[in-house]
DNA sequence: ACAAAACCCAGCGGAAAACCGGGGTATACT
DNA sequence: AGTATACCCCGGTTTTCCGCTGGGTTTTGT
């Protein structure tokens, strides 16, 4: 699992969502791409496949935009970048059949790398990010006075 | 950490070497090249990189080849990864400096992944590849009969 | 001397990532 | 109803990087 800009963004697309979670006032792509420097257009293709993927729902027509579709507390940071490299459609993953022994092991092991690495990814929720970014929001203001 | 082909060749090439770790006889890219099924010339490349490393060592003109440079049980993935990654010289790394507060969250996330990934390459040594992929081929041999 | 090997540097080609653009369609406000 | 707003779809372009190749040099064994 690689941190790609493509990550990054939604990420941060989805931690802004997550913000106003409660009302559901919709956010426009505009907005988010002006607040977080993200170029729209680039923007407006990682959102659609969150919609695809279920996590953010849109509001088609004026004053339209995104909001999120569950709650911050039940989407990992897993699921979203799980739905990103979906949409890419690896065709034709092969699982590692069919290799010289030694080729096979060394995937074995990457199985395991992945594992371990996703079991991080699994455990952080966008309410953990939103929580940690608040708390670090506050510590700064305090070294400031 | 991803599983590239790089890495990949690299760690055949380590484990064939770390098959005649024995004796001292050196073996040549042509071989290992031909052996593992790489194109010779990247093979090369990564032996250079390897080298530089302090994995591996060479032995210069006729007769020459290379060798492991330690003992098969003191050779992490890690250290493999890291020594090809590490050659890469990704110049200014920013270590996550200056960035708006929430990348800077995503970012630490990201460490804590790579953390779960490292600890698992950590723990295997080129010696326990061998070991791992000899046992398989033993298990093979029981089935085929 | 000659051949066999490692060494070094430099560049190429294709694929994937990142990023636009244009035209279409739904929705809200007046 | 009409118009402005913003999502929707789909394709094209740019940029970056990985895997790979070539030419020429240096070192060593016979």
């Amino acid at each position: 699992m690689e941190l790609s800009s493509k990550s990054e963004y939604a990420l941060l697309a989805l931690l802004q969502l997550a913000d106003r979670y409660q009302d559901d006032e919709p956010l426009q792509i505009r907005q988010i791409a002006a607040d977080q420097d993200i170029p729209d257009r680039y923007l407006e293709q990682l959102l659609a496949t969150l919609r695809r993927g279920g996590l953010v729902k849109s509001q088609r027509g004026a004053k339209g935009g995104y909001l999120l579709a569950r709650s911050p507390w039940t989407i990992s940071l897993l699921d979203v970048l799980r739905c990103l490299e979906g949409a890419d459609a690896n065709i034709a993953d092969d699982g590692g059949q069919d290799r010289p022994l030694a080729s096979a092991i060394i995937y074995e092991i990457w199985v395991e790398v992945d594992q371990a690495a996703n079991d991080v990814l699994q455990r952080y929720t966008l309410q953990d990010l939103k929580d940690r970014r608040d708390a670090r929001k506050q510590l700064d203001l305090m070294y400031y006075i």
